[in-house]
Order: structure tokens, then sequence, then C-alpha cells
DNA sequence: TATATATTTCGAATTATATCGAAATATAGG
DNA sequence: CCTATATTTCGATATAATTCGAAATATATA
């Protein structure tokens, strides 16, 4: 990953809104959840949701399966660890260089 | 660390132009980078980038400190730190669960 | 096919972000 | 005190994000 592609997904976990859903997406586990239960949880209207899903979908860090009426929002945990990866990679203090020199 | 703190740090990193100035500002280690070094890497107007800097210090991503007419901006890594033992607590998959029940 | 449920798309209004030139502030050195 | 350097603040514009009601789509079931 480089920065391109991570800065949209780190835009969007950066909004409560959307940091909510994906917490509930993430401890659904496996199976998903809902988007109708997510609705539910967080009682905004069906439209203004809908919008945030389908950030999340995009940016990777989701994915929807359908059975039926109802649509499950799916965690895609690795989007998430390749950010953090990132992260840490690239953004963390190189602790030798920081704590011997000068 | 929770939602409504943790939100507003991802949302500041989630612009490739900050993304860019903070991992700047990580790699200057402790002795950070002034300001017109950062103006040079990237070469965006200085209003423009001043914008973005102060973004970052009120996220707590970065501090500053003056010598003389250098500002010199530095990381406080333990604020990425919070966010993302935050997010490998809150965000990441049950790995057990995952992979046996059902 | 008619009706109910689940969810999205559309369209429009509001609010927030990003951007930049110009003017202002702060500091240093002559 | 004057000039140069470093950086911010101001003010205005452009672009993007958020929000929501209403209409549309998709699926299920009677």
């Amino acid at each position: 990953m480089d920065i391109q592609s991570v800065a949209p997904v780190l835009k969007e976990l950066g909004s409560t809104v959307r940091l909510t859903i994906y917490m509930q997406v993430v401890r659904a586990g496996r199976q998903g959840v809902p988007v109708g239960d997510i609705q539910q949880a967080i009682s905004i209207p069906n439209s203004t949701l809908s919008h945030h899903i389908s950030g999340l979908v995009k940016s990777g860090l989701i994915s929807q399966r359908r059975e039926g009426r109802v649509l499950y929002c799916v965690a895609e945990y690795q989007q998430l660890d390749s950010v953090i990866s990132f992260l840490t990679e690239n953004c963390c203090i190189d602790e030798s260089r920081y704590h011997s020199s000068n």
C-alpha cells in the first residue's frame, strides 16, 4: 500500500458515524450484519446510512452479501490490516535512532 | 481512546497531502522538521500548508517548537500509537471465533 | 399480481474542506 | 530602526461531504 491508497481508507474511518458502523460490522464477524440492524442501532435515515455504507464498501473496508431481501455488511479485515501495517511501517518512530544519537 | 477522539485523528490522516506531511515529520525524528522544509518538499503555497499543519497540530499528531525564525514540526508518536491500539483492539477480527464456530 | 419489506438512488439544501493571494506577525541581523 | 526571512492569518472562492425526504428498485410472500 502507498499513500494514495491508504489516505482514502483513513478518511472513511475518520467519521464518527462511519467508524461506529464499521465497528458494528466487525463485531458481527464473518456472517456480517444486515443494513437494517445498523439502521436500528444508530437511527439515522436510510438514505444517509446507505451513503455512508457505500463509502465503506468503495474503500474496501467492508463488502456486502445479499440473502433475499436482506443485505449483509461484512468486514474485509485485511483492508484495515494493510492500513495498520502501512502506518506502523511508515509512521512509527525508529526507537533506536530516537533514543541513541545526539 | 474512544470513537469520538479517534475519528478526528483518522480524518486528519485521511488526506494524501497531510499524510505526506505527517510522514515527513515522522522521518525527521525527535528534532523535527522546519515548516519551510516541508514547503520545499511538497511545493504548495505557504497558506495552504499552514492550514494543513495546524490541523495536524490540533489533532495531536504533531507539535511545534520554535527556534528563532524557524518553526519545527515534531511527531507526537504516542497519538498515532493510541489510534492504532484502538483500531487493533476494536476493529480487528477475533480469529478464534472466525475460524471455529459455525 | 398485489402488497409488504429492505435498501438504494435521486435531487436539493446545508455545511465543511481545500485552496490561494495578499496582508499581517514574529524574529533576526545589519 | 530597517530589511529580510519564516510562517500565519485573513478573506474569498471553489470543491466536496453530509444530510434528508421522496421516489425507485429488488425480493419475498400471499
